[in-house]
DNA sequence: TTAATTTATTAACAATTGTTAATGAAAAAA
DNA sequence: TTTTTTCATTAACAATTGTTAATAAATTAA
């Protein structure tokens, strides 16, 4: 049942297997339907989730009402609302499943707890410092590339979402119109 | 001496007085002539530091031997390459000094004896925390906007930097040429 | 101080992207 | 199945940005 989610936290830090059950024993396994939020704007986002089975989209609303898509999540990664999860307040971001999905929950108030084991505190530390640094490198990478250039790394970072994502949404999370990512795969294909 | 790192600190986690004094007897002060550099591209990072007084640049070179402006750090923050830091492994980035400053340095080492005390691993994770949510927040913002969006948004997030950095670093990091900086410039003007 | 270098602005042209609208294909709902 | 909705592509035009080059101002070095 928890194979995935140990091995994943045992790139971080080593439990024994009663640490790792006293973690599992706070969990509540979720099963979502297409389309069901995990969060939505506005709402405290209680829990952060590890996705066992799944993809999720995280959206959040422009003052002019447009969706934008700003986040992807697929099986075996870990998803919750920032700043909304760590500071408890309200999100500014909705959650959404883009199929039928597993997720295993971990309730903001288990997690304090959870915390008495250095150990767990170690692990979401060091959680952290590795998404700070893919989050510094990505700034750059989208600060500094137009949106070809935005595509063709989204293609060779998440080539899986390529394939499972519908083309909008990507277009959408890559900053550009669905006309203008048309445009670029077909300029692509000509090379 | 150390009263604006104390505040710096206590916005996360109270230390007592001999808590912070375990820490800052760790702190090595170093005043840095400006250019001169924190760390170099390919070296690794050895030290975080948090800037006393001060003004500093994090630049990388592209493949084209380009220098690409990635961050600017100013007083009160902290400083260091990620994920050089965190995982002592050789930097991307430079960090350079953009006029005399002060920092305190920690090094890796310190730090990882300083985490014995519990209280220091939440204090950098809640840092980290924060860290990540503000990445979150630049991501989406970078990505959607278009040069002159980006510039509007940067000077509302950095108003002193507009002041102190020379503008051509501000396009540079912005992802855009100084002419096209001048250019969106003029046209502000005219609003 | 004088000379050399760096910095910011402006102009002209090429290239890319956004916008709007139309079409056909694919997916979802009735 | 039939109908409706969603999705990807293409075209035409407007707007913005990049590129290159020239100039003047400001800063730095000699």
């Amino acid at each position: 049942m928890f194979n995935n989610l140990r091995q994943n936290i045992e790139q971080y830090v080593h439990f024994t297997d009663i640490e790792f059950k006293a973690l599992t024993d706070k969990i509540v396994v979720r099963k979502m339907k297409k389309r069901q939020t995990f969060v939505r704007e506005g709402e405290i986002c209680r829990h952060v989730g590890y996705i066992n089975d799944g993809l999720f989209r995280c959206l959040s609303l422009t003052e002019d009402g447009v969706e934008r898509v700003e986040h992807f999540g697929v099986t075996g990664e870990w998803i919750s609302e920032y700043p909304s999860f760590p500071t408890q307040t309200p999100a500014r971001q909705t959650i959404e499943a883009l199929r039928d999905s597993e997720v295993f929950l971990l309730s903001y108030d288990s997690l304090q707890t959870l915390y008495d084991n250095p150990k767990v505190e170690r692990f979401v530390r060091l959680l952290n410092e590795a998404m700070s640094s893919e989050n510094r490198l990505l700034i750059n990478e989208i600060r500094h590339a137009v949106p070809e250039e935005r595509y063709r790394l989204f293609m060779s970072l998440r080539p899986d979402l390529i394939e499972q994502v519908p083309q909008h949404y990507i277009a959408n999370y890559l900053g550009m119109t669905p006309v203008s990512l048309s445009r670029i795969r077909r300029r692509m294909l000509s090379y």
